[in-house]
DNA sequence: TCCTGCGTAATGCCGATGCAATCTTCACAC
DNA sequence: GTGTGAAGATTGCATCGGCATTACGCAGGA
């Protein structure tokens, strides 16, 4: 596990460094939030520690930035204040979780393990379900390194579906992963779009089987 | 090849450009280390050919930086300083070549080649796909041994798409590979070149398609 | 000066998409 | 087991936008 670690006080950075390094965890240091924005841009972290008190403003603010741009990574918050006001504040930024100074590594570090694992499979940039292998980077789906040509929505559908595989998406969801907001969708292009999914899927023998959850949504799983 | 070229006089900088560029290498160019390290960040280069003596600082402290950002990007290392602890401090600090001024531009063509090879250790000099034969080490594309004669953006387009075979290249990666940052491109000049590399490839029969994944960008594959 | 490479723009074409009609499956009740 | 209604699946069709192609003019090298 890699993660960024955003924190200006040079002590408790080195601390914690080198904590979460000797439980084999790598570790990037920022310093600063204009920093930390280059390096987490470069998408190489599992997770992000974040500060909140930094020389260049509220850590919290980094986040909606990096959602902007499409990183999902988790982050947990540190803070020095314990009030109400500010754990929700920081969840209503987005960050994953969040903990009070002064805390116990072993915490944080028990905690980074549960997000890493909570959200690994949709953190590699390659998923593998049955034969097919969704290499998230160069948006294709490979069945035997061979790529599988699929159009926009349909890619879309299958880029929410194999995200969490075997699991519900439901049908909300699908939608707004795969229209903009502004698209009206009316009628039942979703299924259209699935139908056709699963011909293609079939057509290559993906080992894939879309099945619909009834009133809820769909999920994609290994063919049994 | 797209390298990046750090270099403060302009002069030079002009001189190895212009030189570089008539190898068929893309350059693109900084003069400072800040301009550089934002520029190199992007990971768009093959090579980074870096002065020691610049404006805010000795080129060499890039290195080390880069590397911290897993940009391992070979790198040669310019200098006027031929002295021993020179090359040394240049090794040291990760360069993976050195090269004293003045030099001979084809030396320094050279070692880039040389860099690239390595770099693609795991790949064959040589891609054979349908009746098509790419060749790497000479640049050139072969059709039952007869070499096929492409200009200069249609090359960089076949080559880019014949490294990944059968796999989706997106229309960005190959705008990069065939573009400088600072050349714009407007319309559809990327289109064009593929059209032309297609009538070509299509001429000699090569047994080669290239495919557009809409939205997304190509694919080269045997045609079937 | 001629020639070739290149970028641009106009035009034509085809695949992707949304829709709707029709068929199939499922859950539940009896 | 079977009937029924609702949800889901599938497919043909018209539309639209993106891609392909080609002609043209410019620029740089022979």
């Amino acid at each position: 596990m890699r993660i960024l670690l955003i924190e200006d006080e040079p002590e408790m950075a080195s601390v914690l460094k080198t904590a979460l390094e000797r439980q084999d965890i790598i570790v990037d240091h920022a310093a600063t939030l204009a920093d930390a924005e280059a390096v987490a841009r470069l998408g190489h972290h599992d997770a992000v520690v974040l500060d909140r008190r930094l020389p260049d403003g509220d850590g919290l603010s980094l986040i909606p930035r990096l959602r902007a741009l499409h990183l999902d990574v988790p982050v947990i918050a540190l803070t020095a204040l314990s009030g109400l006001d500010d754990r929700v504040a920081g969840l209503d930024a987005g960050a994953d979780d969040y903990m009070v100074k002064p805390f116990a590594t072993v915490e944080l570090v028990a905690r980074l393990n549960a997000l890493h694992r909570r959200s690994f499979t949709t953190r590699a940039n390659q998923v593998m379900v049955g034969r097919l292998t969704y290499d998230f980077r160069h948006r294709e789906a490979l069945v035997e390194d061979q790529a599988l040509e699929l159009p926009r929505r349909e890619r879309l559908v299958l880029e929410t579906l194999i995200r969490r595989p075997g699991r519900t998406i439901m049908r909300g969801a699908l939608e707004e992963a795969v229209y903009a907001l502004d698209d009206e969708i009316g009628s039942n292009a979703l299924d259209a779009h699935i139908s056709r999914l699963r011909r293609k899927l079939d057509d290559v023998a993906a080992g894939i089987e879309i099945r619909a959850i009834r009133n809820l949504g769909y999920l994609l799983r290994a063919a049994s």
